[in-house]
DNA sequence: CCTATAAGTTCAATGGCTGAACAAACAAGA
DNA sequence: TCTTGTTTGTTCAGCCATTGAACTTATAGG
């Protein structure tokens, strides 16, 4: 995964000192709501104006920030010029391969989404290489049209329902894939030369969500066929020690729980999977289940509200476990859960307020995802912009030095 | 808790480069099993030889590090200094209050132990007043007891069992307290002036550990009356939102399972906290629990071997949620648990491959404690000189400006 | 005694930040 | 319209930590 961690064990010299605030600076134009002024800048990071502007200068050389048109403020003195993320430039390319569809979306610094397209393609009856094919001709078409636009891709990472180290993907149950090694950037057509990189899709939506909500800590948990999830511990994605952090599904709500397809038994997903709510509900199989439950849970529909306060009481038990680990103030509900928070939310509220030692005095909040279904798409995207946000001398220094 | 991480948002200067290769060069110092030479440190850590050398000497002025007499290496070529840690100087004290027993310690900055005192003292017969006050003589002693050794306490951490926020105490079960206050440095006699702090003993046993045995990331896990828990992950401590990580003690094990006395159910105390190892292994109560089961355990008492075998089944579903959800590669067992991990082990290992999904890849490793009973105490010693350690320009700074 | 090798120091050069002075751009009041 | 006051942004000398090369010091081996 691409954000790698200040080196606390390099040395510090003249360049590594730059490096940091051309970061700091670049931090504070993407974090402000309005376009700061150098002056601005400069007292809200603690850097003099001389320096800020020194930085500002190489950051709009390097096409990473541009100036406003100097619009005139209210107050008296000379008004400062707006510097805001460029949004030409460097982009990010974000891919998803899900069950039934593939996606792919561009976004540029500003964080904004400048193309996305969705094929519906269900991957279980295709093989990995077929998968990647279908994806390249997906991103040739991002490729381009972010091209006349003024964008080009500088990166891409692709978000799968599966357990990623490094560049193979080791299982993605609802795929049927195992031991799949990523594409090369060579068979991904336009992608020719691109750093290239996969990662698991609800960490990356938890990325996703980092940005969207702003939120500095929380636990990202999506329903969906299986649950996913993913843990951001002050601003930073935590992967643990392999990037498998966030697996929650598998937590043990009952040890003599149902068996699980996992070889254990009581997890999570035999509770709040998304097939165990549908089983419990009595809906019929095979159908759209999410939107079946939400007409039954606004129809009043008993067996459902019952199958939902279930699923909501196994996710807070699972939960409660996790506010008690990790001392954290917010849970995202992703996925499914997202449209289905006002009927799970009570029972997760209620576990939660009953099992986390804590809870007294400072309650958990629980909230849905601000990006719904596109959060990991979109995370992924995010992830190789956030990559150059977080160290814009790195990006600087390659764009530089190589003629392509 | 002392260990601020590095300010991420804060601009660097000049001076902060300086700070920053103060920390390297120390690090190395102290991380290294041999007395490296100037040389040595320059080449692992990237600094030319001219900088270390400036480095080392403002370090050496500080009385952080101290060159060893020129002792004749194998090899040609001139013969390099060794440096060391000072033996003399700042120290850091420890202390900690138990439910039946006060202790203090001291070490210096090569994280030896250089006093030791243990008092024996029940402190749900006394008021906080009384505890502190009956603290404060022991952390007199020491302060007269490393005097002579040339060592001047730098700061003290004082270990609760208990929920620290802040400078309060908001509840300590096991003592009785609730919403208790810090002593005030003037209330601790000697330690006048003195930067205190209060923090978990769970917490600080992980960071005594983290010491101890040199693992980057890990679980802590200490049973003795409640069980406790700490998280270190890549050398630094886990805090949470409000350092209250680490509670496994009130992970569900069972939704159904018995009141436990938070107000949950079927918490992981009620299976494996000392009270319910005893009342499964049919032992008498108020005796010396940890030695009568370690007795029946080696004459293979069957309630006592199946008592234990179902603690360690406990233990193990809630330490796979764990492993599941930070990913983490090792579990150290602490305070009883330690003593007890032989037959502990097999059925918390049996449910750590069963229960975490990514265990055939990358399995937990178990093991116990290093430091045993003392790993709270001698972590809270070294809290302190671990924060000079970790930032040797703050605690120059402070050393070289006020006369006291 | 001489040579080779490695450790540690000295010093001019370099790069990046600071602080103060200055120029530029605007509002408000006369 | 002109002046005054205020804030923005730039310029430049000074400072400070690191570098790299030359130099000194200390050892082993022939």
């Amino acid at each position: 995964m691409p954000p790698r961690p200040p080196r606390r064990d390099d040395p510090v010299r003249q360049r590594s000192l730059r490096d940091h605030n051309l970061a700091l600076v670049l931090r504070h134009v993407t974090a402000s709501n309005r376009p700061p002024s150098r002056a601005e800048i400069a007292a809200a990071s603690g850097l003099t104006r001389a320096t800020v502007s020194t930085i500002v200068d190489e950051l709009i050389a390097g096409g990473l920030v541009a100036e406003l048109e100097p619009v005139s403020r209210s107050g008296v003195g000379r008004p400062g010029t707006g510097i805001v993320p460029a949004g030409t430039g460097p982009a990010g390319l974000g891919m998803e391969v899900n069950v039934d569809y593939l996606a792919v979306c561009a976004v540029d610094l500003t964080g904004a989404v400048r193309h996305r397209e969705v094929r519906h393609l269900d991957q279980r009856e295709h093989s990995p290489a077929q998968t990647w094919q279908a994806l390249a001709e997906l991103a040739d078409h991002a490729v381009a049209a972010v091209a006349v636009q003024g964008l080009t891709p500088a990166g891409g990472v692709i978000a799968v329902p599966g357990l990623v180290e490094g560049d193979t993907i080791r299982i993605a149950p609802n795929l049927g894939w195992q031991q799949v090694a990523l594409p090369r950037p060579e068979d991904l057509g336009g992608l020719r030369g691109l750093p290239l990189d996969v990662a698991n899709e609800a960490t990356l939506a938890a990325l996703g969500e980092r940005h969207a909500t702003g939120l500095r800590s929380f636990l990202y948990v999506s329903g969906e066929i299986g649950i996913g999830g993913g843990i951001v511990l002050d601003g930073e994605l935590f992967g643990g020690s392999h990037g498998w952090a966030g697996e929650i599904g598998h937590v043990t709500i009952d040890p003599q729980g149902p068996d699980c397809h996992c070889g254990s038994r009581g997890c999570l997903e035999q509770y709040a999977g998304e097939e165990a709510i549908r089983a419990a509900a009595g809906l019929r199989a095979g159908g759209a289940v999410l939107a079946d439950l939400v007409d039954g849970a606004r129809q009043g529909s008993g067996p459902v509200l019952d199958a939902l306060e279930h699923a909501g009481t196994a996710l807070g038990v699972a939960l409660s476990g996790a506010v008690n680990l990790l001392d954290i103030g917010t849970v995202v509900l992703g996925g499914h859960y997202a449209e289905l928070i006002d009927w799970l939310r009570p029972a997760i509220e209620r576990e939660l307020a009953r099992r986390v030692i804590t809870a007294r005095w400072a309650p958990a909040k629980v909230r849905a995802s601000a990006l719904g279904s596109d959060a990991a798409l979109v995370g992924a995207a995010r992830a190789v912009t956030q990559a150059i946000l977080d160290d814009p001398a790195r990006f600087l220094a390659v764009r530089a030095t190589p003629a392509g």
